[in-house]
DNA sequence: AACTATTTATAAGA
DNA sequence: TTCTTATAAATAGTT
């Protein structure tokens, strides 16, 4: 994105990779804080830079972000609990979209069952349709239990 | 960034944020990954949507970020944080095991695929077996998720 | 989901 | 690091 494209693979140069990296983290920065302004969205960045240092950065505040998932769907709180039932909440949440999954998964299996017991059927992709659904949920629940996970650990540890 | 340039606010029109966060949030993960693949730095981004919903990106992967981040400059771990960090690797395992499946569910769409593309194949169950796999699979992560809740339930009690 | 006119981000260079 | 500038990349508006 300047006076020649590179190819995306490790900087071996440490200057150069220095350099790259402190430019590169402020325009992350940067996108991350437009998203959040643009579209009211909460979103946190963090890690480590090349020299091992852990940076972070949230929009509208790394602590808020991290937070939010412990206070979701909580009217009030000032109870020590109130974090721990949300976290409760939240796995039952997912668990009952897991069930979800695996019942259409289990309508797939039924569907490609009978058309396994009928010889020469034609093929069509209604069944990788399915899948693929399938797969997108799975995909999203992924995220989800991801986002809970870390939120978990990132709320315990204030930084 | 496009045909025009547009404030930096928040965008009022539904359509427009969703689209824009769609986008960006492409963008801010593409630049995530890049940061990551430049520098070799941990990198982890995580949110929620303008619909509310969690979201989460890592490279080279969420936990691996937030494992890093949290085991940063922690010395010994006191008595009263073991339980917690059990939870912790109880959601970190469940969220592996997720990954897991995903992939292979992932593995079985491209192997249906393929056969899609292939005209008057004959059909086996493989496919069938496959997802029978998959599914029993997510049967036991149901159980698995379902008792971490459980645990959590219990666990809040005392403090 | 694609397509471009533009705006932004950024690789080099100083 | 900071500034400049040529160019690559991201994306707003549109279809």
């Amino acid at each position: 994105m300047g006076r020649r494209k590179i190819e995306m693979e490790y900087l071996k140069d440490k200057d150069a990779r220095y350099v790259a990296f402190s430019k590169r983290k402020n325009g992350l920065f940067k996108k991350a804080s437009q998203l959040s302004t643009l579209c009211n969205a909460r979103v946190g960045v963090f890690g480590f830079t090349p020299g091992g240092k852990p940076f972070a950065f949230g929009s509208p505040t790394f602590q808020a972000v991290t937070n939010e998932y412990l206070n979701e769907g909580k009217g009030e709180s000032s109870n020590q609990n109130v974090a721990e039932n949300s976290e409760n909440e939240n796995l039952i949440s997912l668990n009952e979209q897991l069930m979800d999954v695996t019942k259409e998964l289990k309508e797939v299996a039924i569907t490609k069952d009978k058309k396994g017991k009928v010889p020469n059927i034609s093929y069509d992709d209604l069944d990788l349709e399915e899948l693929q659904k399938v797969k997108a949920r799975l995909k999203e629940l992924h995220g989800d239990i991801e986002a809970a996970s870390s939120m978990l650990i990132l709320a315990k540890e204030p930084r």
